[in-house]
RNA sequence: GCGGACGUGGCGAAACUGGUAGACGCAAAGGACUUAAAAUCCUUCGACUUCGGUCAUACGGGUUCGAUUCCCGUCGUCCGCACCA
């Protein structure tokens, strides 16, 4: 647009107008090329090929309207990595679709009395031609929608498969209601005690709701972690850490006689058995079952449990809540002294969920117990002795103490160390029986909780269940699914508009023909993005949600990438789903979903704010100045705004960067470029204008050069004269020593150093032709210029697929033989040999520090080297005359002199 | 509170397994070309310097012939988990 304006304005410039022509115009040579490789299927996928498989995938995207930057730099990076194995031989998947199912779809319906689906497929529309605008090597014959029947379907058949092999619960539980979207949270979907999406204070509601039995795999989703070396070691501690595994003992404690009560004992968990003996009180849960039956006869106590309940579980609660407890009565013997009674305690802060919901309480070892104690004069016994600190003077009152020690006050351990009395305690309970069961029993317990999926939603995949009053749950027979979600919903008012639904949920029981109820809820989204990687491997099949064969052929991802808010969550979902489904048949032999992940981090920008606190867009403003006098003004009005701070693009501070007007401006090639160029792909980059000019400008750089290479690269394709002038050596040195890094640093993914390489061999080619007489060139340099330009351009394709298009298509009109685009040219083949010399350069310390350079022989023996470092001017000044102890000599690397 | 990561020029960053600290880019300064601008090309670019060097990788120690890299401590920033018994 701008280049068209000035010639109308000055059409006498007519140097200029010759200039503009030889500029790459990516405008006409992105869709150009786009449209080549999707009339000639270069990135489709064949499931049956000899070639070795490379599937590489991104996370896919929720269609909420249009790509954004975090979009560009994740697809661009899983785009260079494919583009790449696919040169390098494999048989590359490397699959899109679309996790259109989700709550963004029904808040559009209630603001603009849209339709979900209309909704949700324009903006899958725009997004798709967005993405191909990118010049993505996707296999867009696979695209699925997890809103598509045909992709939910088989997700209701795989719930009825889980739910026959014992892997679905359905039962009455505490959950996290969000009051803001009327739908449940799973506990990894509540964040600081507020829901993950709608960012509202949850709340605790009792409701019966289905379940995925996570926790069943918990031990093997824990320790398969160690086999996942390709994964983050942060996202592996993550989960270690949500699955949280705690090694401990069960412990009956009998009910002291005289207790009003039903029950005859109270079991609780603990992982320091060590400290029985310090036990001061026991504490049970608000909602322990002993709790409950108390507070029937003992208005005082349910008043008490009811106070507990009202306290909410967000983080300024639980800070500042003070420890409380109400005093049942009830006591309990000690398990090793049947003459020592403990008191019990209903006490606010133990978790019914948790171990037994109940705890032995030993202040002087458990801060929280000793706040207790301290609080309802309970007192403590220290039954752990610091190291180096004597016994019989060793107290505890405000602090407790939680380190290493051995054990005192505790008869028969005394003198133990932790891990023995742990022991000694263990085998002493398991040996003593109540009843007819041990009074102690070693367990393992794990933190993560069954995932709860059922949400009060339209908009998510019908729960395929119908419930009959006389039969309970029936599942829908596999014949008659899917669960098609009806068209004609409504969104006037809050709620599930299935379940206010006219019809749909009235249906027949399958099983014995009455009036019955469809489940109205529909599962949470997480449940879509469990298994699409899956049914990529052969979106086609339409009986079965996964082909074994091509799960077993295509599967592990090799390389998975995406944000590191998916850490827990959608990981760890889909690790399950993968156990899941092997147990019914629907995943082969794969044992982990995702063999290689990488986490990339976000796209930052500054921010903007005028005077009445009003965020605005950088495409509003205009810059003056530098540095810390650079200052920010509003296009039209000319107000001054404040440059704020560096932070995530967001849609609410405004300090997004629209990718279509960048590609529309400057080409996909520039954006691609320059969202891998300037930071390490799993730190956050900051997008900068004067950045992607930089990347503009380079692309034209390349183009030129390319062109340069070309032309003096002649028109045919001899072979290399046996005579090599120093300078062809030097271009082939640099060619190839760039080939190998780049190919290091893109199977490293350090695609800011590929960068870095490709830059770098554009000063040396550079450099090299502006050295060159032009008259001079014979054969070998001729041969060079044209090694390199094939080389160079076959580097930076995987980066800037379009504009290496145009570069190959025009050396291949003067180069005989090359035929076809390069994104189905095979990656070049490097020669080490042509990046080693004869003479190296050694830098040579003196104490450690460097003094001089020393040029000698690649072979060069020990003492030779020796002798010649002590020869260097350098090297005998920092010496002053002193005499050499010794040489430390690193072959190829340093020389290092002592004195 | 528990667990983890990180800290290098004006800025984004490199530096392999302990071996020349600052590759590459951005910004800046100077110059060439131009009536002028843009674009392009060339040069400079950590600090100090008596031009020999000296000091520099958050700070203080240690190991080593040699430390951005390993160890200990301090400070700071960020992330995850959090009444988990």
């Amino acid at each position: 647009m701008l280049c068209t304006l000035k010639l109308a304005l000055f059409p006498k410039r007519l140097t200029n107008t010759r200039m503009d022509s030889e500029r790459y115009n990516a405008r006409e040579a992105e869709p150009k090329w786009q449209r080549i490789w999707e009339e000639t299927g270069t990135f489709r996928t064949v499931n049956e090929d000899s070639r070795p498989k490379y599937y590489v995938l991104e996370m896919f995207p929720y269609p909420s309207g249009r790509i954004h930057m975090g979009h560009v730099r994740n697809y661009t990076m899983g785009d260079v990595i494919a583009r790449y194995k696919r040169a390098k031989g494999f048989n590359v998947l490397h699959p899109m679709g679309w996790d259109a199912f989700g709550m963004p779809a029904e808040n559009a319906a209630m603001q603009n009395k849209s339709h979900p689906a209309e909704w949700t497929y324009a903006n899958i529309a725009t997004m798709r031609a967005q993405l191909k605008s990118m010049g993505l090597s996707l296999d867009w014959s696979r695209e699925i929608a997890t809103c598509d029947a045909a992709y939910y379907k088989h997700q209701q058949r795989m719930f009825l498969d889980f739910l026959a092999a014992g892997l679905v619960d359905r039962k009455q539980s505490k959950v996290n209601w969000d009051p803001v979207d009327h739908t449940v949270l799973a506990n990894e979907q509540v964040i600081d005690g507020r829901g993950w999406r709608s960012g509202a204070l949850v709340e605790q509601r009792e409701l019966t709701q289905w379940f995925l039995k996570i926790s069943n795999y918990a031990e093997d989703l824990l320790a398969a972690l160690d086999g996942l070396d390709r994964w983050p070691d942060k996202v592996r501690l993550m989960q270690a850490n949500w699955i949280g595994r705690s090694e401990g003992l069960l412990v009956r404690f009998e009910l002291a006689p005289g207790a009003d009560s039903d029950a005859r004992e109270v079991e609780v968990y603990t992982t320091r058995p060590d400290t029985l003996f310090g036990a001061r009180f026991m504490a049970i849960s608000a909602d322990h079952p002993l709790a409950l039956e108390q507070s029937k006869a003992d208005p005082a106590l349910a008043e008490f449990i009811a106070e507990c309940r009202r306290m909410g579980t967000s983080v300024a609660v639980l800070e500042t809540a003070e420890k409380k407890g109400y005093d049942t009565g009830l006591k309990v013997h000690h398990p090793f002294d049947a003459d020592w009674t403990l008191p019990v305690y209903v006490a606010n802060f133990v978790l019914m969920d948790y171990g037994t919901g109940a705890i032995f309480g030993c202040p002087a070892h458990d801060q929280r117990d000793l706040d207790f104690s301290n609080a309802y004069g309970l007192g403590n016994t220290p039954v752990v002795c610091p190291p180096g600190v004597d016994p019989a003077t060793f107290t505890i009152t405000d602090t407790a103490y939680d380190g290493e020690g051995v054990l005192i006050n505790s008869r028969f351990l005394n003198g133990l160390t932790i891990e023995a009395a742990k022991e000694e305690v263990a085998k002493r309970l398991e040996a003593v029986a109540i009843g007819n069961r041990p009074q102690g029993k070693r367990q393992v317990n794990f933190r993560l909780r069954d995932w709860g999926i059922s949400r009060q939603r339209y908009w998510g995949c019908p729960i395929p269940i119908i419930h009959c009053e006389s039969c309970g749950p029936v599942p829908v027979s596999a014949a008659d699914l899917p669960v098609v979600l009806p068209k004609d919903v409504s969104f006037d008012e809050p709620g599930n508009p299935l379940d206010r639904h006219p019809t749909w949920k009235h249906v027949a029981c399958p099983k014995c023909g009455a009036p019955a109820r469809r489940e109205t809820d529909t599962m949470d989204t997480f449940v879509d993005s469990s298994w699409y990687f899956a049914r990529f491997t052969d979106p086609w099949d339409t009986d079965e949600p996964t082909n074994p064969k091509a799960v077993d052929h295509w599967l592990p991802v090799d390389q998975y990438i995406g944000g590191i808010e998916h850490a827990i969550l959608h990981l760890l979902y889909a690790r399950f789903f993968t156990r899941a489904m092997q147990a019914t048949g629907h995943a082969g032999q794969l044992k982990e979903p995702f063999a290689g992940l990488f986490t990339q981090g976000m796209v930052v920008h500054e921010t903007y704010r005028a005077k009445d606190g009003a965020w605005v867009f950088p495409a509003e403003l205009r810059f003056e100045g530098q540095g810390a006098a650079r200052c920010a003004y509003k296009l039209g009005s000319g107000e001054e705004v404040e440059i704020g701070a560096i932070e995530k693009m967001s849609k609410s501070k405004r300090n997004t960067v629209d990718p279509d007007e960048i590609i529309s401006t400057y080409g996909a090639d520039t954006a691609r470029w320059f969202v891998l160029s300037d930071s390490p792909p799993e730190r956050d980059v900051i997008w900068t204008e004067e950045g992607v000019q930089g990347s503009s400008k380079f692309v034209q750089r390349l183009w030129r050069l390319l062109g340069e290479l070309t032309e003096l690269g002649g028109q045919v394709d001899l072979p290399l004269p046996a005579e090599i002038s120093p300078a062809a050596a030097a271009i082939r040195k640099a060619a190839h020593g760039a080939l190998i890094k780049v190919e290091e640093d893109v199977e490293r993914l350090r695609f800011n150093r590929a960068i870095a390489q490709v830059h770098d061999l554009a000063n040396r080619l550079s450099a090299a032709i502006g050295a060159i007489e032009t008259e001079t060139i014979g054969e070998d340099l001729r041969f060079a210029f044209r090694e390199a330009a094939s080389i160079t351009i076959r580097l930076f394709a995987p980066m800037m697929p379009h504009l290496a298009e145009e570069c190959w298509a025009r050396l291949g009109q003067t180069v005989l033989g090359q035929t076809g685009p390069v994104s189905e040219a095979p990656w070049p083949i490097a020669d080490p040999s042509l990046v080693i010399e004869d003479t190296i350069n050694l830098p040579v310390q003196v104490n450690g520090k460097k003094r001089a350079d020393l040029t000698i022989g690649r072979e060069a023996a020990q003492s030779e080297i020796e002798a010649a470092a002590l020869a260097l001017e350098g090297v005998q000044r920092a010496l002053e005359g002193k005499p050499v102890k010794k040489i430390i000599v690193v072959p190829q690397r340093i020389v290092n002199v002592v004195a």
